[in-house]
RNA sequence: GGAGAGGUGUCUGAGUGGUCGAAAGAGCACGCCUGGAAAGUGUGUAUACAUCAAAAGUGUAUCGAGGGUUCGAAUCCCUCCCUCUCCGCCA
């Protein structure tokens, strides 16, 4: 969430930078602003009151101590009114700071100022294409018909024993997601980021650490019994593993990848572009994050951003990068760049990675700070990514290396998978 | 699931009504000492908010969370949360 005091300094440029993401409610600014004031006022007014009542109490416990009993006493009797006092003040400002922090988690992340105009997906910017769409043999089928016709994938079984999107991987389909995952970690590593394996379910000041709560709990399956949300991301985890923490500016960068399986209601949708693996309940992802110096973000945005196209240059995909336009972007993200493959048989991208920067939007959350030079504290910047997002990586390989000869495995993966075909 | 113990600063740990943001030790930082290091020694070492142009300073809050008693609460009372130990169950 923006923090109060950096939008008291610069309101106009608040205003203007909201409306680069297509901010609906701009008059939540004033709102907080003015209950930012009455906020100060008060807690000004209460803070006088309660020295007053606390110099005066020193003062009863000195006259106890000199047995002056008769003093204390009158002074006693004058505490009565801070009293009422420090209570209705007290009350009065947490009042105060309830309608203002629900207010403040209703304002999006400021975009950075590269982020193009634009209210929907049709607005993002394509910033880099690689490689050429794959020449596939006339009888070429999208990849749910040849996770069938290979038994890689049983998504009817998954019905049987949960239900639509919960798919059932067998046989060499099973162990190309194990290639992937391993080979995924590998580069991660490869790249400086340290392994951790963090719990798939998460409690609720998590969720509100990274964003994810209070506005997002329809994406998350929810336990009731213990008050425990599944986790839709890594993201989530590892970033709460810093918070409350804070940092030395040497530990800057912090970078930690994770495998888990990742689980999203995704309630409402249906149709052709949820077939097969394009959208799932569970599925698996290999995440990278990052706490950063805020004068370092940037660059590392750009490294993990190359991290994860090299990923898919390696593995011989089309890709594209897109730079997401103000409308599109998440609701905590001030920048954020798309990858999506080419996925021949349908003849349309999939999006198969997204690498943000928060900037101080969920450290501010988290209270995830580190020392700066001047020995203060100061909120760290967060940063993550999918390095990558298995489903319709798997969806692109199936359907993009399909030839007469059954599937081709990409070369850097054969090491894991220890076949070269399917089929 | 049953029984018990406990939650204090970076850590260990003292503190059962006032002088307690909190002893002591460890750790860490800086200095002295040293040819250099260790040892020794000295000093410092929470966070947030408010006030202030800013810093200094000052005020307020925080000893798991919330409420209560009291002029005054880490300390007493209530509720909740969490952790640990033992037993049971179990990968």
């Amino acid at each position: 969430m923006l923090q109060v005091s950096y939008i008291r300094d610069n309101r106009e440029k608040v205003l203007e930078r909201l409306a680069v993401k297509n901010f609906k409610q701009p008059e939540l600014v004033d709102e907080v602003l003015a209950l930012d004031n009455d906020r100060r006022q008060t807690q000004n007014r209460l803070d006088g009151v309660a020295a007053e009542a606390n110099a005066a109490a020193k003062q009863i416990g000195e006259l106890m101590r000199a047995g002056n009993k008769e003093e204390a006493e009158a002074l006693k009797a004058k505490t009565g009114s801070w009293k009422e006092e420090v209570k209705t003040l007290g009350n009065a400002l947490a009042a105060i700071e309830t309608e203002l922090n629900q207010k403040l988690v209703l304002l999006p992340n400021l975009p950075h100022s590269s982020v193009p105009v634009g209210y929907s997906a049709e607005d993002n910017v394509v910033a880099f294409e690689y490689g050429s769409k794959p020449e596939l043999p006339a009888n070429a089928l999208p990849h749910w018909e040849l996770a069938a016709k290979y038994k890689l994938i049983d998504f009817e079984l998954g019905v049987k024993i949960t239900g639509a999107g919960f798919p059932v991987y067998t046989g060499k389909g099973a162990k190309l997601q194990r290639a992937l995952i391993a080979y995924f970690l590998d580069e991660a590593e490869k790249a400086g980021f340290a392994e951790v394996i963090p719990p798939l379910v998460v409690n609720e000041a998590s969720g509100f650490g990274t964003t994810q709560l209070p506005d997002k709990e329809g994406q998350m399956y929810y336990i009731n019994e213990d008050k425990l949300y599944l986790i839709p991301t890594a993201e989530v985890p590892v970033t709460n593993l810093y918070r409350d923490v804070i940092l030395k500016a040497e530990e800057l960068p912090v970078k930690n990848s994770a495998y888990t399986q990742c689980f999203r209601r995704e309630a409402g949708s249906y149709g052709a572009h949820v077939r097969g693996l394009n959208r799932l309940h569970q599925f698996d992802k290999v995440e990278i994050v990052q706490i950063a110096h805020p004068d370092k973000s940037y660059e590392l945005l750009e490294q993990m951003s190359l991290h994860v196209q090299g990923l898919l240059q390696k593995l011989g995909l089309m890709y594209r990068v897109l730079r997401l336009c103000g409308g599109d972007m998440g609701f905590a993200s001030a920048l954020t760049y798309d990858m999506e493959t080419w996925s021949a048989a349908q003849q349309r991208w999939l999006e198969v990675s997204s690498v943000s920067n928060f900037e101080t939007f969920q450290s501010n959350r988290l209270k995830l700070r580190f020392r700066n030079a001047e020995g203060k504290t100061q909120l760290a910047h967060t940063l993550n990514g999918s390095a990558l997002a298995l489903p319709r990586i798997v969806a692109t390989l199936l359907e993009n290396n399909q030839t007469e000869q059954g599937i081709r495995i990409p070369e850097v993966l054969v090491p894991y998978t220890k076949f070269e075909w399917i089929g």
